[in-house]
RNA sequence: UGGCCUAUGGUGUAACUGGCAACACGUCUGGUUUUGGUCCAGAAGAGUCUAGGUUCGAGCCCUAGUAGGCCAACCA
């Protein structure tokens, strides 16, 4: 427990003021408010943490609502994949709610508005009433049902409900200014006719509310006390207000909706609809492709929740336009792999390497600490395992060369190199085709050098150290190398193209490894560091057959070889 | 012919009711290291969009510009 204070950002600054001005603790209530069309992705995560976070802080609940009012868009699958998603990032929600829980208490609101002259019902087209809905420099003009009779209203809108006039025929307004400067108070449709079923309400309901409508008197209902969206909505507050007020009695509480800047990545899109396009042509495989910024694609390409917390609560919470820079995510997630991926090697780019003077047809069983020991907090937990040692091995193709400079720390002609867990062994002799391209090895091996032996020789400091994985009990690994999706920091930003024509070619490159035999335990998702190499976690895809890796991120690498 | 929001190192956030710009990522040095990882030590990098004003003093307040964003879906 840090008792030093951490600057507050602006919302936890509202929060502060308002419990100054006379909110009681325990009138706090948050919520997070998806629309189930789509999956979660790295921004919602963003506003996840937030609202949750908050919820922890102030030991307020925090509830998980469907925003679910347009039955044309919406269906179960996301409302599963959401709360899968939520629940994975470790928060729990307090009431899971739905907007269409609501429904009948909107309905009935509706015809209080009707009666008391706050609502009409319109039978225009939505042409000639987005016709009439003047520009932001030019007022609107009044709808000629704008003045209908309550008693025509009320007939009219209890006849939508029932599903006796046709969709589009009719809409409910409400009736505030046409002349407002704000486009959204010139009397927005509270209500279109959708003769469609629902997802949870079926058939009950011919008549939706819209967003607006619906949104704050949700909020109402629930008596949240801070309503959180996303800076695009900040023109909504004046209608979430005007809304409220019509519903709020004295005494009762009401909400306010405060506003935050979405939170941009580089080199990707945050946006469902850019991301469903991705999806549905091809250029991705799924929602929860371990290329996609989607909450369910980062978990698939190794990130843990962790990692994906932190990187929510370090980047903030502001009101300006940004775009984090992808290092940062990458950061998040080796800062928390470091301390928990068990260490294994791998070799994605094999070179055979014959260590001569070692016997042929002899193996070890080395053993190999799962973490470091700076890493592994008890490293009784940790734990080690044996990995098998012959006569041949294969060590990473760019590990060798036959001359180079004392900056290169590997493997060259006539000098010494450690392999990590084993012995120093020596260059001797390149074996080249006859292109030339060197493809074999031949080394000596110093049998005193074993690592963990306590000899002189064990001792001994070799600049350089190896991975490698032994010949005969390798196993083959398919290896998904992930890159970013986009080759520009902003895929959006040149308005003349389309974001697709910036798909990094290369966001995925297939390879076949080979690992070493322990990893054929590995559980699905389960994340290790190749050492030497990166981060990489068991696909979803892998099998005792198959084995399949995916790579989450590389390792740090400073050397400017 | 409008209204609203925003403007701090390369990036993202800070700077309590005005008091000589901080943290993280990234970059660069050096040390440690059986991972060119981790860890440790250190450095460079903004004078806070511009111009005025208020003030003993302004990134914070005021005015006017400039730039970017949002607003005219029976989407959310």
């Amino acid at each position: 427990m840090s008792a030093e204070k951490k600057s507050l950002n602006f919302i936890e600054q509202i929060i502060e003021e308002d419990l100054q001005n006379g909110y009681t603790k325990d009138q706090l209530k948050f919520r997070f408010p998806p629309e189930p069309n789509g999956y979660l992705h790295i921004g919602h995560a963003s506003s996840i943490c937030l609202n949750f976070g908050l919820g922890l802080k102030y030991n307020a609940p925090v509830n998980l609502r469907f925003d679910d009012t347009n039955p044309i868009k919406e269906e179960k699958e996301f409302v599963d994949s959401i709360k899968a998603d939520v629940e994975w990032l470790g928060f729990k929600w307090a009431k899971e709610c739905y907007a269409s829980d609501y429904f009948q208490q909107l309905y009935d609101w509706t015809v209080e508005l009707i009666k008391n002259g706050d609502a009409y019902v319109d039978s225009q087209t939505s042409e000639e009433i987005a016709s009439q809905k003047g520009t932001p420099s030019q007022p609107g003009e009044a709808s000629p049902f704008r003045e209908r009779s309550v008693a025509e209203n009320l007939t009219l809108f209890e006849a939508m409900k029932n599903g006796e006039t046709r969709e589009k025929e009719h809409v409910v307004r409400a009736k505030i200014d046409m002349a407002s400067p704000n486009m959204l108070m010139r009397d927005p449709v509270m209500y279109r006719c959708l003769h469609k079923a629902h997802h949870r309400t079926g058939k009950d309901w011919n008549i939706y509310p819209m967003y607006d409508w619906a949104h704050g008197e949700s909020d109402f209902i629930e008596q949240i006390s801070h309503s959180f969206c996303t800076l695009e909505f900040l023109p909504h507050r004046e209608l979430y207000n005007w809304f409220i007020d019509k519903v709020c009695k004295p005494g009762e509480f009401p909400p306010k909706q405060r506003e935050f800047a979405r939170r941009n990545l580089s080199h990707t899109v945050v946006s469902k609809r850019k991301l469903a396009h991705l999806v549905e042509k091809g250029i991705v495989q799924s929602w929860d492709d371990p290329r996609m910024p989607t909450i369910s694609g980062l978990r698939r390409r190794g990130y843990t929740p962790t990692s994906i917390r932190n990187f929510a609560d370090s980047i903030g919470i502001g009101k300006r336009e940004n775009r984090i820079d992808l290092s940062h995510l990458e950061f998040c997630a080796r800062e928390d792999l470091n301390k928990t991926a068990p260490r294994v090697m791998g070799v994605l780019d094999p070179l055979k390497v014959v260590i001569t003077n070692y016997p042929e047809g002899k193996e070890e069983w080395l053993t190999a600490e799962n973490l470091p020991a700076e890493q592994a907090g008890n490293p009784e937990d940790a734990g080690e395992r044996q990995v098998p040692f012959s006569r041949e091995i294969y060590i990473e193709k760019e590990d060798f060369r036959e001359e180079a400079n004392r900056k290169f720390f590997r493997l060259k002609l006539d000098k010494e190199v450690r392999l990590k867990n084993a012995y120093i062994i020596k260059a001797e002799k390149a074996i080249k085709d006859e292109a030339g391209n060197i493809i074999e090895v031949h080394c000596t091996y110093d049998e005193e050098s074993k690592s963990g032996s306590g000899t002189e020789a064990s001792k001994r400091k070799v600049k350089g150290t190896l991975h490698w994985v032994s010949v005969p009990h390798a196993v083959p690994a398919e290896v998904r190398l992930y890159d970013r999706l986009f080759s520009v920091e902003d895929p959006t930003e040149d308005k003349e193209k389309d974001f697709l024509d910036f798909v990094n070619p290369d966001s995925l490159e297939v390879i076949t490894a080979y690992v070493e035999p322990s990893l054929k335990e590995a559980k699905v998702e389960e994340a290790f560091q190749f050492q030497r190499i990166g981060y990489f976690c068991v696909d979803r895809d892998s099998s005792a057959e198959n084995l399949v890796f995916n790579r989450t991120v590389t390792l740090r690498d400073n050397w400017k070889g």
